[in-house]
DNA sequence: CATGAATGAGCATTCATTCAT
DNA sequence: AATGAATGAATGCTCATTCAT
């Protein structure tokens, strides 16, 4: 090894420390959780001082903030530039919760401390994860509130609780994947989500009644038509 | 002061210790959280000392335990109850969302308690409310699944996935209610729930009615044919 | 050693226990002063744990104001008593005087406490040590302007600064104490400012003396007269 | 641009360095008092590294130091030259004092920090303000001393107390000037604390008396020469 | 010379749990 | 059985000082 090799390393760059410590800070708030995460533990796994922390955050909560601003970060790039390309709003919403499943089972640590912090109340600064889940919402309220002006869903029941339905079904599932370990079929979840708040599990609604009634008549006309 | 007038309070029976206790540990956990809510509050506010506490129960997790399970004790009694009378797995579907609306709007204290403190993960002994929020989760899985035996239901939708839709919106619902405080309207919102994945939202989709005019069209051909 | 013997030492009485902690920490705080004094050096002379400090005492500040609190105790039941009963405003002050050099002497340790810890300016809560030196002071400035309305002090000066000048002074003979150790002379000290503070130091005028001469040169002459 | 512009500026001399920084340190701890205020904020407000200031500064301390000396400098260059100029000891007594109370109301920021951080007593190195404070001390005793040399003063009292009166007094003025705010009335002050260390406060004293009654008699035998 | 990142000891305070009485 | 005093480990955070660059 080179001098020079020697001399490229030894102090990272202000980039290269904030990304160590937001790592290290990521992997012992998912393993521990905010509260119990300590930020003893914190330095020790990026191998500083309790204090180099301090140069760079504010606090304890600063650090979870970073931690969940660039998990979030990614997933709203990528929905930003990926929603306009999009046609209806029943495939923008199927894709709103395909991305989100993605994000979820893409990163099972993150998921659990975004599963588990979720809740503040009483804190003075709310927790950064909230608000972010609430942009998700947004986005998906917004979709079904332009889906009922342009009459693509009907309006018989309101927005914000298909995406409470929705959104919550998300964190279920969020949860029980950080439980069990399960991995997650997207794909399959994603339709059965969607078809779900589409079209209802109801199978005798009259659409569907009518529907399967007109196919069986036109069986029986081509039938006729064949026979004839 | 007579002897009998003394001797008549002079013990509490150990079911009523541990009924204040439980009491006590409920106010201060609703009020505090459960990491912020402290044994020393707890028993003060039971007019009885720490280690009084620890005769009953094995530690603070014990006591959140009990808190939860007679919390919902209550609500499993009802519903076991009143299940069985009602005819319809959407009726019964219906009544569960209904009577956990309830629940929640009904207690909002210990609705925010669980609502903070429902994710453990990585405690060794994990929260009893998961466990009988997934019971009602159970209750409402079963329900589907008959609905899907029977006919009722469709099945391209996973059981699962319905009542973690249902669930996961119920919870944010709650939460939501803890955060504002503004009232719930149970039966609207009943309502809302219940159509959304019982119908979808979709309004008749214009291919089913093309699809049924072109039907439509498709017999009078058929019927001239015929008739010529 | 009998049994009842051991028994009656092994949990120090509250009284007792607090006793311990405030004079441990009148003992620390004296050697290092209040915020260099540590709650862990309290706990270790006291021979207990931190935590139990905190069961006495809401933090670090109200152990401070409990040590000068019962300095001053002593100091001021003293002086309430004895005041009254002394005729004279030169002398009442000068057993003010007299008294605080007592206290000074007495008790090296808590005076450079007090002459260290005196200035806060601003924190919130000012310490103690001032309201009391203060009400030394207040006692002080009541006599003086006490003999100004009775004509035995004439009112060319103001009783504040009168004060501000043995208060000032009896504060940095205490601490000259603190720092040469030499003892205080204190009736010494006490005639040497009680002098000062009601006849100055300027020897009898010039003028005056001439004045005495020629009265005597006249009266001596008056009488040769008055023999003739 | 030019490189003589360049090199105009580019290093401060070592002086400007220091003076940049010494007067940083005033500020700041002015602003903070000495524990509060922090080698951070003093470098910042340079706009230098916290570094830099260790090259020309043995600590925190040392700053201070030099800060105090400074500011002491001043006084003391401008009493050497004022107070040979000034005949008779009273007179130097009360230029002194005055001189004092101006470079008390005249920086008020400085003056609280010595208020404050006056009493080291325990710390390796004792701050420099006691020091100058003593040599305050000293001038005004020694003043004390050669007036009672050549009997402009009598020698009932001690120098070293009525120094300490009257420093003392200074002392407490100026505590209150930085409580209150309230501006010092220079010449009052003076006048009233001349007054007291040199007359006294007692209206009835001794010499007055007799003096009062010389002139009785003298208006007596005057009569007398008259009648006879 | 200057920098400023890194250090790490130090501190007040909290609280679930234990155990002597 | 009940008490409640005592424990003491654990935590987030500060900052004077050092030293590699």
């Amino acid at each position: 090894m080179s001098v020079v090799a020697l001399a490229k390393i030894p102090r990272p760059s202000k980039a290269q420390r904030i990304d160590t410590i937001v790592e290290s800070a990521r992997k012992v708030f998912c393993a521990s959780g905010f509260e119990k995460g300590s930020i003893v533990d914190i330095a020790k796994d990026a191998g500083i001082a309790e204090g180099t922390i301090y140069r760079y955050f504010d606090g304890k909560r600063s650090l979870l903030d970073e931690v969940l601003h660039r998990h979030y970060a990614v997933f709203f790039d990528d929905v930003q530039q990926t929603l306009p390309s999009i046609e209806g709003h029943s495939n923008r919403l199927r894709y709103l919760i395909r991305r989100t499943l993605l994000s979820i089972s893409g990163d099972r640590g993150i998921c659990g401390l975004i599963t588990r912090d979720k809740r503040p109340l009483d804190n003075e600064t709310p927790s950064l994860s909230q608000d972010l889940n609430r942009q998700i919402a947004v986005l998906m309220a917004d979709e079904v509130k332009a889906g009922i002006k342009s009459r693509t869903f009907h309006c018989n029941t309101s927005p914000s609780i298909v995406c409470d339905m929705i959104g919550g079904g998300l964190e279920l599932i969020a949860y029980s994947y950080m439980r069990t370990g399960k991995s997650i079929d997207v794909d399959k979840v994603t339709d059965s989500i969607s078809l779900t708040f589409l079209s209802g599990i109801e199978s005798s609604d009259p659409t569907t009644e009518s529907l399967a009634n007109l196919v069986e008549r036109l069986e029986q006309t081509a039938d006729r038509l064949d026979h004839s």
